[in-house]
DNA sequence: AAAGCAAATGAAAACGATTATCAATTTCAA
DNA sequence: TTGAAATTGATAATCGTTTTCATTTGCTTT
């Protein structure tokens, strides 16, 4: 990793450091907010810009993608497995990745036919998790 | 439509009624700005909010769905037909559609595995058309 | 080791789309 | 025709994202 940022010519901080390390190790989907409160925990000297920064950095070096699942919060998806989709719950907002293997060919297939060149997919399945349907069928009733 | 506002008990406005149908006659898939401008063309004195609001109900009665793709504009899809997937041309902005019959089944299947009570789904393919693509090799070369 | 320069940082402000507020107007049922 | 409730239009508030800028820091070159 800190080859990666010294090949590319990016200086090595502790900042980066601390915010490149404690990102990789995140299990699920986070946001600047998110991330800027578990960095501040170890270092609360760090700015909120420079967390944003370095997500943003992270990105175009390929380690991790932006997800926008229309709540208006920009949630950050390292690409350490390759492409997959999203079961997004609407309630309590957690994210679930599913394999899209199955399906990417059809989408190469449709992007052939309209000479389309991929940059990336968006596969998503909105709706209520396991929990929160649970809950309100208790709710319901 | 009339019929259908009424049934729901909201009321019939000059300004509901032009917004409505100028938003029905679209073909693509307008932002608030863009159905604002189209509006104003016709009746300068309707205020953005009422083409928000109005946007808004439209999605409520379900005849159109918000749509996201991450460029932090909202975007207003009709749904005359069913589920649909789309092409997002992250140069121009253009949004094609395209058929999902072909996998639906597929995340039907993923959704129930998960025990994941579906609402929607969002399946994008960001990348470059066809128009953008021509373009770009051009400048490149 | 010291200097010089470009990159990075942190605080703050700017931005921009969305959403809320509120007084005035309008619809619609009674 | 009348009155309650919904709608409108202007404006302000919101809120996540992005920019700005003075200061500090990392890193290369002497
Ligand atoms: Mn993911
Ligand atoms: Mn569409
Ligand atoms: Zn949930
Ligand atoms: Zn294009």
């Amino acid at each position: 990793m800190r080859e990666l940022l010294k090949n590319k010519g990016f200086k090595l901080t502790p900042q980066r450091e601390l915010i490149f390390s404690i990102f990789l190790e995140q299990r699920d989907h986070v946001s600047v907010d998110e991330l800027y409160d578990e960095i501040r925990k170890l270092d609360s000297s760090i700015g909120y810009s420079t967390v944003w920064r370095n997500l943003k950095l992270i990105c175009k070096l390929g380690l991790a993608r932006e997800i926008n699942v229309g709540d208006g919060i920009t949630r950050y998806d390292q690409v350490t497995h390759g492409p997959h989709g999203h079961l997004f719950c609407v309630k309590c907002k957690k994210l679930v990745e599913f394999s899209v293997d199955k399906i990417v060919g059809f989408l190469d297939q449709v992007a052939e036919d309209k000479n389309f060149q991929i940059e990336s997919f968006k596969i998503e399945i909105q709706g209520l998790c396991d929990d929160c349907r649970a809950l309100n069928e208790k709710t319901s009733v």
